[in-house]
DNA sequence: TGTACATCAGTGAACGCGCGTTCACTGATGTAC
DNA sequence: TGTACATCAGTGAACGCGCGTTCACTGATGTAC
């Protein structure tokens, strides 16, 4: 939404149109802008079809040539989003091997995806519904944060068998621990953002000490 | 909001109006209509003046008598439940009186809250904004929230100190680390309600033994 | 005890707004001949 | 190479809705005399 001086909006630059047959390119963008506009704090309520419109540069109705209605169109970007947070978290490990060492850059990385991009932290981990409809479980399809979760069950894993055992029965009630430690931090530091906080990372090492994952 | 068969909102049974002198009644009973509507999952979006009024039996303009518009109503019920909670949580502390039993008590109590009371718990601590105005921070007063803020630090430093020397520099740092341990785990509950959880009293003793406060 | 009146709790109707969505359309562009 | 036409991306205007809020009002009730 462009914004003019006197706060009004105003038209974004008339763009041209996609050539024939190129029609669906206007999806992606239509996606993108939609991120765009989560970004920033904020929940599913407050992206209207019209700001988004109005972003890529388009008319409404448009919008439904690719999507069938607003709960479509948020659903299609939170599966977009959580791709792109399971692609964050997998470079954060970097060329490291050590497991240790992995999913300590794992958890560093969760939070700093919430410090920089609170909406779209909320949108994944905090949103429980689309406004329309009920988010993330496209009935009968699998969640669309289940291949990241089970990234974090696997790499708290492998850090606890070190040295231990083949496995550990209990390390999905450990991730299940580290991954609500790690919320809590991320999530208390959108929402309050007025208390005194530590550095993040400095509550996420002591977290990863006093569950013995160092 | 009174809701009949066919799902249409119908008027609440006319109620008698208060005698002169006793107006201010309203306000109370506009308080906890509003509380009740919020106490499922939710946000101050979802509360809209009208069900407010609808669910008291008055008309929406009676409503201006005693807020001057929205965002003060949800205000006044912010302060009002973190009072609340305030209060349960101290409840929760029983007779008892060994340090570390007593955090134990509030930290089982804090989980059992947001389960209790999820729109609530979200308001007070997940909510960033009422709608129109910024939550919370009624500039120049202090934060609604820091007297329970309060207490936890002192449960927690009091729980530190047991056998060690006077006052431990670190016990802020720590009572936060908790209390994001338990934001963590009551919210994330409530947001994916779909994930295999395991008792939150488990989680909540296993921090509680992670971070030596058992 | 009776009555006029000021007070005050609450009403009814309306406002302007932004929303999601629908519908008939326009006009540029690629293709068939 | 030129032209008629089907296709398809995107438009413009409108809809019905629920919202927060305003305003002039009504009518019951307590009080003064």
């Amino acid at each position: 939404m462009t914004v003019n001086t006197d706060g009004l909006r105003s038209p974004r630059a008339r763009r041209r149109r996609h050539r024939r047959g190129e029609g669906a390119l206007l999806r992606d963008e239509v996606l993108d802008a939609t991120a765009t506009l989560l970004a920033q704090r904020g929940d599913g309520r407050e992206v209207t079809i019209r700001a988004v419109a109005d972003r890529v540069g388009v008319t409404p109705p448009s919008i439904y040539r690719h999507f069938t209605d607003k709960a479509d169109l948020l659903r299609a970007v939170v599966e977009a989003r959580f791709e792109h947070f399971r692609t964050v978290m997998r470079a954060a490990e970097a060329t490291s091997t050590a497991p240790c060492d992995v999913l300590r850059r794992r958890c560093h990385a969760y939070v700093r995806y919430a410090h920089d991009h609170p909406g779209h932290y909320r949108l994944l981990f905090s949103a429980m519904d689309l406004g329309p409809a009920p988010l993330g479980l496209t009935e009968g399809r699998e969640h669309p944060g289940r291949p990241a979760f089970e990234d974090h069950v696997g790499a708290v894993t492998r850090c606890l068998e070190r040295g231990k055992g083949p496995h550990d029965p209990g390390s999905t009630f450990i991730a299940l621990l580290l991954w609500t430690q790690l919320h809590g931090i991320a999530d208390l530091r959108i929402s309050k953002p007025e208390m005194p906080w530590p550095p993040a990372e400095d509550l996420v090492d002591a977290a990863l000490a006093a569950l013995a994952l160092r």
